[in-house]
RNA sequence: GCGAGGGUGGCUGAGCUUGGCCAAAGGCGGCGGGCUUAAGACCCGCUCCCGUAGGGGUCCCUGGGUUCGAAUCCCAGCCCUCGCACCA
């Protein structure tokens, strides 16, 4: 029977589907509850995401196959935002998005008219797209329990996450606050990431504003550096661009016109009460607040009225912008004179420098600038040359005694701290901005504007203290991810967890706001422990009895001591029969899940289950993976740089992509799908096919268990190792490891015994069968599909109905091992001297080493490898005495040898007849080398024409070819 | 700058935790052979240098060190990747 995956994994998806064999409920079992987070169907599916899916699969037939009754199941994640966009772009016609679904996804023009509502577009990539989640997961061979999927924007849901939410403020850990978020200005609304038509990468950036003065009246300068404020020597404004004096809160401002916009949505009180151009202030002298100097307003056309406040100040001591634009300025001083500027007082302008730094001169702005040769401010390099400074100033440049306690510091030590003094003194200020322009997909300009929000209040010590907790017994994959965990508690701050908009769960006391994805996302595993029991439960009677009742139990309720809730109350019946349920399965054994997750959504999952759920229901282990690159680089859906798991699956076959996926990189590293190296792993597993199609029709007698000889011990005793290494390496989670050992590796074994044995015999075919119905479990988890097909043919069952195998004592043997390690390499050496002398041997002659040897061996053994104690003991020996530098020759050889290897081999090599090994072998050998072979006792009268025998050491036989 | 992970033979990629059986697995590529009418597929062997006897030399980013012995441990340096921070 050929190979044909396309034949044979259709009829098992089928027989899975129809038995329900991967649904599970409670049983007398051990419980395995494995979970992966849900699927966003935002797109289709491609193969980074298979491979996702199906790691947590492999453990999941792993632990079936170790008796465990496991729970894999699958929801569908919703919530929020990015389906919405998706839906907008689409009814938009916008290219990149048609590019997306039709090109990467291969959706058909006659389908996208089903993708104009945001649920009609998840449901299609759920399970109706040819590239849809569920398609692919089928056609994998995932063992998920489909009676447990759900969406995130069902009712039900919704009523659990409510009760999450209703918990957590009750137990005082959600907060409203003001928030600085993205607000588009053209629709008026805040916006995310996905929303941004430009500057999706820019991040807001927090500007201390420095309150000059002119009398009652403040002209804000923004800044990054705020410890630059004692260097400033004057300010710019662009002439031509419009300007406003405005009341802010009660004082009277003047910043760009755009600024007034931003400053209004930033908290504060803006009333316009004049509007100017820029050009009218140039020449105004303004108070430094901190120094109390005057400075000069100069003209600057770089200046951009719409970053920050529109004013900029000026520090030539440490800018090199600045520095070159100072320089410019004093160029045509004269043609300030119309604006009532003396041009001496412009000339006169000096840099000041405010800090220190080694490498640079006094005035570090400008030997930056003069090193560089920079001489005009179009020159492109001035950026570069810019950043660096401000990086090296930031990092190593100490600030001058002036700035008082600060005086000596390095900035980067105390720049927020001194921010934060000027601030609470009331020189400076505060307000929020982009470093570049952002724009919004309705084509709005995005600003930063102040939102209330909702916060989740990671930063409460108590809830960090148990957080850190439950990962103080966390099984963490890879372990170095522990640390990245303990961190991320470390500083995580109030997260805000809601959105104006989207698909979700309403927050309960303010349907304005939808509760964000990765806030309603931390313990739906939980969910999923009864998602398929209450679809008959009306929605509206799964309330906060409900929930309290199932999590908490009965007691909790009647007693009223479920936190936040006062009074005493009634057990839900119902929900006391799904406690059974949820108590079987919880807590998740493992959790798996991306590594780019561990700052955001994982360390949520602990906190949340930290909180809610008793210790004994914390999470018990999380394993990390990596992402998937495509012929080398990134997969990218919205350039179309992705493989389809359907597409990959009908070329190859799911077999070969679920054991290319597993084999070639243990789960946390990344992968790379390259199609040379699948097609070779298609390869791979139509040989092993054919291979055990051999086994499956060969004709094996009752008692050949009884003609075993030692070549088959051999490989007997190899594949007791295989089991045990294979276990070992998937309870680490290495499926890597795991399917190499039992499958390229054991294939090396099977090669030397092909070459050694005769296979025609009896034993030998026992053997083999043997070897393949033990190897074709051990892959079972890799490749389902060929192996339950194989199984079944040559067991009348599938694999998955048998059990795990287990190391047998019977067939392990270091003997029997150490024996044909001998044969190996003696076969080794007569091969190389065959290459070196480029001869074709009609005899080949094997002198075993005398007895004498063998007992110098046993003597090094037992004093172990010291050349002096084993001198003194050896002679003693008259005999051995006379043969003097022969001997230390030997012992220095021998203790070399037996220095190498551990006590078990050498035990078993003490009890080695090394004779008797060369001469069962002499047929092997003849074969070989095809020439007559001789094996000999170099200790006996004996036929030595080339006088080699003396050569012979123990376990490195003396060889002669002629 | 901080944190994490790396630098291995033509390429890819194991080994490094637990130093020695490591000239260093496997795969790809290349070379030779078998099978075949032939190609492909498949099977076998070779693939750092030198060598007509199983040996020797050089080698795992660089330079030191520890050790009887280092790809593996320690120190210093260089370089790469990824996060984070910082930065008009």
């Amino acid at each position: 029977m050929d190979y044909e995956p396309q034949e044979i994994e259709p009829r098992w998806r089928q027989r899975w589907a129809e038995e329900g064999r991967y649904e599970a409920d409670p049983g007398d079992e051990e419980a395995t509850f494995i979970t992966v987070p849900y699927p966003y169907p935002s797109g289709g599916m491609h193969l980074g995401h298979a491979r996702t899916y199906t790691v947590p699969d492999v453990y999941a037939r792993y632990r079936r196959l170790q008796g465990d009754n496991v729970l894999f199941p699958i929801g569908w994640h919703v919530t929020g935002t990015p389906i919405v966009g998706a839906v907008e772009r689409l009814k938009k016609g916008e290219q990149a998005q048609l590019d997306s679904l039709q090109n990467a996804f291969g959706v058909p023009e006659s389908d996208l008219k089903d993708l104009e509502t945001p649920m009609g577009f998840a449901r299609y990539f759920i399970e109706e797209a040819d590239a849809s989640y569920k398609r692919g997961m089928n056609s994998l061979g995932l063992s998920i329990d489909w009676r447990r999927e759900f969406t995130t924007n069902d009712d039900r849901y919704s009523q659990f996450i409510t009760w999450q939410y209703e918990s957590l403020k009750d137990r005082g850990l959600l907060e409203k606050g003001l928030h600085p978020v993205k607000y588009c200005t053209e629709q008026e609304n805040p916006v995310t990431t996905h929303d941004l038509l430009e500057g999706e990468d820019v991040e807001y950036q927090e500007y201390s504003l420095i309150r000059f003065s002119n009398e009652d009246v403040i002209f804000p300068m923004a800044t990054l550096r705020p410890e630059t404020v004692r260097g400033v020597t004057n300010a710019f404004v662009n002439t031509e661009a419009t300007y406003v004096e405005a009341t802010v809160d009660d004082e009277s401002w003047i910043v760009s016109e755009e600024a007034a916009e931003k400053l209004g949505l930033q908290d504060h009180e803006v009333t316009v009460e004049r509007t100017f151009t820029g050009e009218e202030i140039v020449g105004t002298t303004v108070e430094n607040p901190v120094t109390g100097e005057e400075i000069i307003i100069l003209p600057a056309e770089f200046v951009d009225p719409d970053s920050a406040t529109g004013v900029v100040m000026s520090v030539p001591a440490h800018s090199p912008d600045d520095y070159v634009a100072l320089q410019e300025a004093k160029d045509r001083a004269d043609e300030l004179e119309p604006y009532g500027i003396d041009p001496e007082a412009v000339r006169s302008i000096e840099p000041v420098p405010i800090l220190s730094i080694e490498g640079y001169g006094e005035i570090p702005a400008q030997s930056a600038v003069e090193d560089a040769g920079i001489e005009s401010s179009d020159d492109p390099e001035l950026a570069e040359v810019t950043k660096e400074l401000y990086n090296d100033e930031f990092h190593k440049g100490k600030l001058s005694e002036s700035y008082g306690e600060f005086g000596g510091e390095v900035i980067a030590d105390i720049r927020d701290e001194l921010r934060e003094h000027f601030q609470s003194e009331g020189a400076f200020g505060l307000m929020y901005d982009f470093p570049e322009p952002v724009i919004s997909r309705a084509g709005g300009k995005v600003v930063v504007a102040f939102q209330d929000t909702w916060f989740l209040r990671y930063n409460d010590e108590e809830w960090k203290a148990k957080a850190s907790r439950a990962v103080e017994n966390l099984e963490c994959i890879p372990d170095n991810t522990r640390e990245q965990y303990t961190h991320t508690i470390d500083w995580l701050e109030e997260w805000p967890c809601i959105r104006n908009y989207g698909l979700g769960t309403k927050l309960p006391w303010d349907d304005d706001f939808v509760i964000e994805p990765l806030s309603d996302s931390t313990i739906y595993m939980s969910y999923y422990t009864v998602a398929h029991l209450i679809d008959d439960i009306p929605v509206e009677e799964l309330d906060r009895r409900f929930f309290d009742t199932l999590f908490y139990g009965a007691d909790a309720v009647e007693n009223g001591d479920v936190p936040g809730v006062e009074e005493s109350r009634e057990p839900v019946e119902r929900a006391l029969e799904l406690r059974e349920e949820w108590e079987y399965w919880y807590p998740v054994d493992v959790r798996i899940s991306a590594n780019d997750l561990i700052q955001n959504h994982l360390t949520f999952f602990l906190f949340h289950h930290a909180e809610l759920f008793d210790e004994s229901n914390w999470p018990e282990g999380i394993t990390i993976m990596g992402m998937g690159l495509l012929e080398g680089e990134k997969m990218s859906s919205s350039k179309g740089h992705v493989v389809l798991p359907g597409e990959a699956i009908e070329e190859y076959g799911a077999d070969t992509v679920r054991f290319f996926l597993l084999n070639s990189a243990e789960p946390w590293q990344d992968f790379d799908w390259r199609g040379d190296l699948v097609g070779n792993t298609r390869d791979q597993l139509q040989r092993f096919w054919n291979r055990a199609q051999e086994t499956i029709e060969a004709d094996i007698p009752e008692d050949a268990s009884e003609e075993l000889e030692h070549i088959d011990e051999w490989l007997l005793s190899n594949l007791q190792t295989t089991i045990a290494e294979t276990t070992d390496a998937l309870d680490r989670y290495e499926s890597r490891t795991a399917s190499q050992t039992a499958f390229y590796q054991f294939e090396e074994q099977l090669k030397w015994y092909r070459r050694r044995a005769d296979l025609d015999r009896p034993g030998a075919k026992w053997t083999l069968r043997e070897v393949l119905r033990t190897r074709l479990r051990l892959l079972a988890p890799f490749v389902p599909f060929m192996a339950n097909e194989l199984y079944e043919q040559l067991t009348g069952e599938p694999a998955e109905e048998a059990a795990w195998p287990e190391p047998d004592p019977a067939f392990e043997s270091p003997l029997v091992e150490v024996r044909e390690s001998l044969v190996d390499s003696t076969t080794e050496d007569i091969h190389d001297i065959i290459d070196v002398t480029g001869t074709d041997p009609e005899t080949v002659r094997i002198y075993v080493a005398p007895a004498w040897k063998h007992d110098v061996f046993e003597t090094v053994r037992e004093t172990g490898p010291d050349v002096g104690a084993v001198m003194g003991k050896v002679m003693q020996d008259e005999q051995l005495r006379e043969k003097g530098d022969a001997v230390n020759d030997l012992v220095q050889d021998l203790v070399e040898y037996v220095r190498e290897r551990d006590d078990e081999t050498l035990a078993a090599l003490g009890d080695v007849d090394e004779q008797a090994v060369y001469e069962s072998a002499t047929g092997f050998f003849e074969r070989e080398f095809d020439a007559a072979v001789d094996v000999y006792d170099a200790g006996g009268d004996i036929e030595d024409p080339a006088g080699k025998a003396d050569q012979a050491v123990p376990f490195r036989p003396a060889i002669h070819i002629e």
